[in-house]
DNA sequence: AACCCGGGGAC
DNA sequence: GTCCCAGGGTT
């Protein structure tokens, strides 16, 4: 329990309170979230919904969330209708939102829900037992969905604490003393709307560059707006340099249009997509030795590169395209597909098809 | 604790 | 180009 001031309202009620305030102002309109208006008119959130917003906002922008839980909402409801659903259909509406072991924990914590009875649990102790479900999420469902008072700790709630505190810790070992920080600060009352609160207060005003600190609910309670740094919070440790993997994608067309692809395995980078063949990884590689590393002889023709950034990494990518009569090499995880737009493409792996076969994987338009 | 896993927006 | 985002899982 934070320290209380003469007037006997603690001092962590007090920032609460300013928060709240601020919130019922200006808090984003978001297609999974029930407004503060809303809420005291007694509406309460879909905990199905949350959850699927959740998990599908880990490390992934709003903005780019957005239409796909619009899509995943009218195609699956509720969670017994994603439980019914083909894995692959869902990896396959996944498509393009990166992290794709997110969408094989989304469907099996819905098997393990359905098969529950189709209701969510309510504590944190018991979300994080389920896949994909980790120490944040368990925290903001229990908040938002239940209402129930949690810490919801994300990379917006370290960034206002370690501002509010000036804490000049590196946040890999700081996590502890902000966790204490924000249990101590949720307020009794809302804890769901606090936490949504400390979120868009993170994602508006207190921003990882530029913050508008003149319009901050929570500037007289800021250590750092005096002495008046607070780019430089949180504190990070450097980063180690990651090496380039460079590689090639072999995109085989048939005579009747069909690509050969295949399917990643359900682990590791792009785990359980679909992509067209590729050559193993390497440091360094050049178009001779690519091309004889294709799938199976053919005049391969180089169509393009693409480069690709990832969070630690990069990779280049040579694309080589060649018309063939028969393309089937053995394995059972080929396949032959004619409407690529139909498939659980990688981003990655639709920009090497388009670089090879411009228009393969746009869809067809509706007559 | 460190590392792996995508994609995109802001600058 | 850089940074980092409503993190989880693995080692």
């Amino acid at each position: 329990m934070a320290p209380a001031d003469q007037t006997g309202k603690t001092i962590s009620d007090d920032t609460a309170s300013r928060l709240l305030a601020w919130y019922d102002v200006h808090h984003r309109e978001l297609p999974w979230r029930v407004t503060p208006r809303e809420h005291a008119r007694g509406a309460r959130p879909d905990p199905y919904r949350i959850w699927l917003s959740e998990v599908m906002l880990q490390q992934t922008t709003v903005e780019a969330v957005k239409s796909y839980f619009r899509a995943f909402v009218e195609k699956w409801p509720d969670v017994e209708a994603l439980a019914a659903a083909p894995t692959e259909d869902v990896m396959k509406a996944w498509a393009g939102l990166g992290y794709y072991s997110r969408a094989r924990n989304l469907k099996a914590c819905a098997d393990l829900v359905a098969a529950r009875g189709g209701r969510f649990p309510d504590t944190e102790v018991a979300l994080r037992d389920l896949p994909g479900i980790g120490a944040y999420t368990s925290a903001a469902i229990t908040a938002i969905a239940f209402d129930r008072p949690a810490a919801v700790v994300d990379g917006n709630v370290e960034r206002v604490i370690s501002r509010l505190f000036s804490i000049t810790t590196p946040l890999s070992e700081a996590k502890g003393e902000i966790r204490v920080h924000v249990e101590r600060m949720v307020p009794a009352t809302r804890p769901g709307d606090f936490a949504q609160a400390m979120m868009d207060l993170g994602a508006t005003i207190c921003t990882p560059r530029r913050p508008r600190c003149m319009l901050c609910p929570l500037r007289e309670d800021c250590s750092v707006v005096v002495s008046g740094d607070p780019e430089h919070f949180p504190v990070r440790l450097p980063k180690a340099d990651k090496p380039r993997r460079r590689g090639a994608a072999f995109v085989a067309v048939r005579g009747d249009g069909a690509i050969l692809l295949r399917k990643r395995p359900d682990k590791g980078l792009l785990g359980g997509m679909t992509e067209v063949p590729t050559t193993a990884w390497t440091a360094r590689i050049d178009g001779a030795t690519t091309e004889a590393a294709a799938p199976f002889p053919a005049n391969w023709r180089c169509e393009g590169q693409i480069a690709h950034v990832f969070t630690h990494f990069a990779l280049e990518l040579d694309v080589f395209r060649a018309e063939v009569d028969s393309a089937a090499p053995a394995g059972h995880f080929w396949s032959l597909a004619h409407e690529i737009s139909g498939e659980a493409l990688p981003t990655v792996m639709k920009k090497a098809i388009e670089a090879a076969i411009p228009g393969a994987t746009k869809k067809p338009r509706p007559h």
